[in-house]
DNA sequence: ATAAACTCCGTACATATATACGGAGTCAAG
DNA sequence: CTTGACTCCGTATATATGTACGGAGTTTAT
């Protein structure tokens, strides 16, 4: 295994465009790979994963430059700024779930209430949302 | 209370720009207010508290469009199409929180790992994620 | 060895979410 | 009733994140 593959099978195997892939590379969020043919990029499993990566890292809520950072904390841990920036993803991380978390709740209520002919006195997802 | 004020109170009441006030407005988040003087915009505490709601659920990774359909969801309870919309809002915090979890778990182990000397056999967080 | 499919590159366009600009009208304080 | 701050509108610009285009070179299957 480790297959080597051009762009087009790792934009398919990632399920994204092949622009996306030069754009990635432009942007710095995946390493510029050898061309050893007639000057075509070569790509191999580790891409794959990478570009998973940074979508779920995407679909979390991480920008593509948090993700670039997110990125290079691997293979620099012990390091005490490397450090600084995952316990601040982290608290950032805590932060959205907490917010996530109180609108979970205030949709779960919003749909049980929907579901029964009970009045509706107001939105439950302002009021939690409002509440700083 | 009720205050009544110009764009430019509102703005700085819910900390925005003035032009992100008419943005909204252009977009439908905001009702178009009722415009008594020369034609100015006059708003009411309400719109302070739309606009804090709007810039809350975008930070929990809700668009505009959504949070748009966020909003309709009040006043018209009891009605099943809403209620399917509040549901699969409610599906897609859960499925977020989920995610956010794994990640969180992921760095604090990534954080506390950098705090000791301990060996980098790879980073956590890439595991996490890559496992779909 | 040729046609189809793929890749190259630079650049332009697309979408969501704002922000800024500029000239004209309006309001409020002195 | 003038002056400065505020608002109006339409339009242009900004940023992040992609997507698309088009002509030329490359690879692959037949």
């Amino acid at each position: 295994m480790d297959e080597k593959m051009t762009i087009g099978r790792l934009a398919a195997a990632a399920k994204v465009n092949v622009e996306t892939v030069r754009f990635y590379q432009r942007s710095g969020l995946i390493d510029e790979p050898i061309r050893p043919h007639g000057g075509y990029r070569t790509y191999s499993d580790g891409d794959i994963r990478r570009i998973r990566f940074i979508k779920r890292a995407q679909l979390l809520g991480f920008a593509l430059d948090e993700i670039s950072s997110l990125l290079r904390l691997e293979g620099s841990l012990a390091c005490s700024s490397t450090r600084d920036l995952a316990a601040r993803k982290r608290a950032m991380v805590e932060s959205k779930l907490t917010d996530l978390q109180a609108m979970k709740i205030a949709l779960e209520g919003m749909v049980a209430r929907c579901g029964s002919e009970e009045r509706n006195d107001g939105c439950p997802i302002i009021q939690t949302l409002i509440a700083d």
